[in-house]
DNA sequence: TTATTATATAACTATTTTATTATATAACTA
DNA sequence: TAGTTATATAATAAAATAGTTATATAATAA
C-alpha cells in the first residue's frame, strides 16, 4: 500500500490531476496522455511514474504501448484519513451548534 | 476558497497531518501544538500558516495566545474532485465486472 | 535490416519547500 | 517599568520537485 505522503503529494500537482481526469474517461497510452499538454514526453513519463508509485494508476504493456488506467489503491490509502478529518469537522460543527442553541434557545426548535 | 494545489500540498506533509490530527481532538494554541514535535516553534508557525492558507484551519486571537481549530473550507475544496475520482473508479470497476461476467458467465449468478 | 514509433532514463537546471538560527513584536505579570 | 510568555518574520541552507535536452531501449513497419 502506498503512503499518505505519496498520494497527497501526487494529487497536489495540477498536471497529475489533469492526467487522472483524462483517465477517468478511460484508458490511454503515454503519448495519448501527453498530447494535450504543452510539456515534453519525458515530463509526462515522470508524472505517470509518480502516479503509479502512489497507487493512483496502473499500467499494462501491450506491445510497444503502455496503456494506463486509474487504480483504487491511492484513493483507498487516503480515505480513512479523510474520514477522520470529516468526522472531526462534523463533531466541531455539532459543538458549535450546541453553543448557538444555548445562545438563542428558540432557534431551530419546532415552532409548533 | 483555497485551491486544490494548496489543499493537497498541505495534506502531503506528515507534520501538518499530525497537527490536524491534534486539532481533531480540539482547539489548541501554537505552543500547545508545537510541544510534541521535535521541531522549533518557527517551523510549526510556518506549517500553521500553510494550513491556514489552504483553509484547513482558522485562528483567533485571544490576548497573547492564538488558538487554532479545524476549518471546513480546505476539505470542502477537494471533496468534489475526490468525488469525481471515486465515481470514475466505480465506473471502471463496474466495467471490469462486466468483462469478468462475460468471461465466466456463471460466476456471480444466483446458484439456485 | 533499417527506419520509425512508443516509452524510459540520465544529466542538468530552476524553483519550491522545509528546516534552522536570530530577531522582532505584542501581550501579560510582577 | 522590566521581565517573561506567545507568536511571527527574516535570512539563510539543504533537500526535494518539475521541467528541459539528449539519449537509450524495445517493439513495429517497410
Amino acid at each position: 500500500m502506498p503512503d499518505l505522503d505519496a498520494v497527497f503529494a501526487s494529487l497536489a500537482d495540477p498536471t497529475r490531476r489533469a492526467i487522472l481526469a483524462r483517465l477517468a474517461i478511460g484508458e490511454a497510452t503515454v503519448l495519448d496522455i501527453a498530447k494535450p499538454f504543452s510539456m515534453t514526453q519525458p515530463a509526462i513519463s515522470r508524472h505517470l511514474k509518480v502516479l503509479e508509485g502512489s497507487g493512483l494508476i496502473v499500467r499494462r504493456v501491450e506491445g510497444a504501448k503502455h496503456p494506463c488506467r486509474l487504480a483504487p489503491d491511492g484513493l483507498a490509502t487516503i480515505e480513512p484519513w479523510l474520514d477522520m478529518l470529516r468526522a472531526a469537522l462534523t463533531k466541531n460543527y455539532d459543538r458549535l451548534d450546541g453553543v448557538l442553541a444555548a445562545m438563542t434557545p428558540n432557534l431551530g426548535k419546532d415552532p409548533t
